[in-house]
DNA sequence: AACGGGACCAACCGCGGATCC
DNA sequence: TGGATCCGCGGTTGGTCCCGT
């Protein structure tokens, strides 16, 4: 039996969102809350249904929503968040609180994925002498900068994120990445830890959820758990984990916590 | 200057889980 | 308890821009 379409097609209005449709969906969730998105397109007129309506907040409208450039460090997280969690965009993205699922997804399928290849194609032959400077270079190459086409909507929305006690969630002020990366260089990222983390993942391949060889507990592999399962209840703490729990606390301190996931 | 191809990003689609009644 | 509905997620698509020829 198919599910019912989200909402009746007729007379749905697809497509690109307008500044008008922005200022409507942005006044009513200022007024309402973001929430009951059935009840969104009803009340405000937009002739959108209502996942429509959530994807253009959560992805483009809501507050604290960092737009522009990834910084070498979130790259940095992106790469071994993925190798860890696998394709879990939302999982990802809460540990970027400032980036929405879609915009990591995107990234990783337009920039991260190809340097990965690249990187791995290159290893192939001969690993590389110095991990470092290429894993450095494979984070902050090309940190493509899009521009923003919704600063209108993002300075109507200023006013509310200052007035708004509900906010803090939104737009938490996080650390200089740029120091933190440095902090990567200097702290345990010497080159040898850093090949080790190159082999290791590109033997894993990015799909796989990463995970320390020699604490893989055999009997959790299997035909679907090749990897360790993290959600398992009590999965080692590879290598990788722990240096990107590591991280990920360091570059967040102070601006969230993370959440329980083990 | 015109064209074609690739890159990029916003938005849509379909599925599955959660919740409601 | 089971069907209906809602919400969130991941994959995919379509439109636009950019760059090389």
């Amino acid at each position: 039996m198919g599910r019912p379409p989200c909402c009746d097609k007729v007379g749905i209005k697809k497509g690109p969102w307008t500044p008008e449709e922005d200022i409507i969906l942005v006044s009513y969730i200022q007024q309402h809350g973001p929430g009951n998105w059935r009840a969104v397109p009803i009340n405000t007129g937009l002739m959108r249904c209502s996942k429509s309506c959530r994807l253009r907040w959560t992805n483009y409208l809501r507050p604290g929503i960092k737009r522009g450039s990834f910084t070498p460090h979130e790259e940095g997280m992106i790469i071994h968040l993925q190798a860890l969690l696998g394709n879990k965009w939302a999982a990802i993205a809460t540990y970027l609180p400032q980036r929405t699922d879609n915009d990591i997804k995107n990234y990783w399928n337009t920039h991260l994925k190809k340097k990965l290849k690249k990187i791995q194609s290159g290893l192939e032959p001969q690993m590389p002498t110095h991990p470092t400077t290429s894993y450095h270079h494979l984070a902050s190459e090309n940190s493509s900068v899009y521009a923003s086409s919704a600063e209108n909507i993002s300075r109507l929305l200023q006013g509310w994120m200052r007035s708004s006690p509900n906010n803090a969630g939104f737009g938490k002020t996080v650390p200089s990445h740029e120091s933190q990366w440095q902090k990567i260089e200097e702290g345990m990222a010497n080159d040898h830890d850093l090949e080790r983390m190159l082999v290791f993942e590109h033997q894993t391949s990015n799909v796989a959820v990463a995970c320390d060889k020699s604490s893989c507990d055999s009997s959790q592999k299997g035909s679907d758990s090749s990897v360790c399962k993290i959600d398992n209840g009590n999965p080692p703490l590879s290598f990788l984990e722990k240096w990107l729990l590591d991280e990920s606390a360091a570059q967040v301190e102070g601006a969230m916590e993370l959440p329980p996931i083990f």
